[in-house]
DNA sequence: AATTCAATCAACCGCCTCAAG
DNA sequence: CCTTGAGGCGGTTGATTGAAT
């Protein structure tokens, strides 16, 4: 079994402070993200580089948006998680200004509730409960893609009644996964 | 006002991948 | 090839905060 990074040296674990905090954006003002195993040493942190780095990209980068998620934030993140999994950093990639673990934390706190209250009962894998949809109670014979959104057009649909359908199992989902936009 | 319960989210843990030696 | 270590990722935990009783 490997050993953890840090078990050489004592670290700090846990909150961290204001003052490590500003050593590390001082650190990587000055030199850039680099070698974050050899960061803390230099830039006079006791954490380990993992720490460092997860600090770094989840909350004190400057271009994180933070705050609320918008309804097209919402929208998209069900959009690239019928079609990606939980592949938390490919999703973030596609939304400017998030990382992986706010999307993740999102997605596990308001919008897996929100889909199961939608009838949902398996958001993970964005598939409705059969029993409350006899549209639903066809075998499904590929990977379900899924799916709804409130913008664009399709909802679903449980609820609402502008809505179409909710589950086509080869739902072309119009969506490319490139390099995530220039900030 | 005190207590309990639920929701939230920052941070840790362990695994995987990949490049360097 | 094989080994090693760094970086990155997803799952999970636990402290904190807010709401309900």
């Amino acid at each position: 079994m490997r050993k953890p990074c840090c078990e050489k040296k004592e670290t700090n674990k846990g909150a961290w402070t204001k003052q490590e905090d500003q050593k590390l954006i001082d650190y990587i003002h000055k030199h850039g993200e680099g070698c974050w195993s050899s960061l803390p040493l230099a830039a006079g942190l006791l954490r380990c580089g993992k720490s460092c780095r997860l600090r770094w990209v989840n909350y004190l980068r400057p271009d994180l948006k933070r705050g609320n998620f918008g309804e097209d934030e919402e929208d998209l993140i069900i959009k690239l998680h019928a079609l990606l999994g939980n592949r938390w950093s490919l999703i973030a990639g596609r939304l400017p200004g998030r990382t992986d673990n706010e999307v993740k934390n999102y997605w596990n706190t308001h919008l897996k509730r929100k889909l199961m209250k939608m009838g949902i009962d398996h958001p993970d894998n964005h598939r409705l409960t059969a029993g409350n949809n006899p549209l639903l109670n066809k075998p499904i014979t590929s990977k379900p893609a899924v799916i709804s959104f409130t913008n664009p057009t399709i909802n679903y649909g449980v609820e609402s009644k502008k809505t179409a359908l909710c589950i086509v199992p080869d739902l072309n989902l119009d969506l490319t996964i490139g390099p995530p936009p220039l900030p």
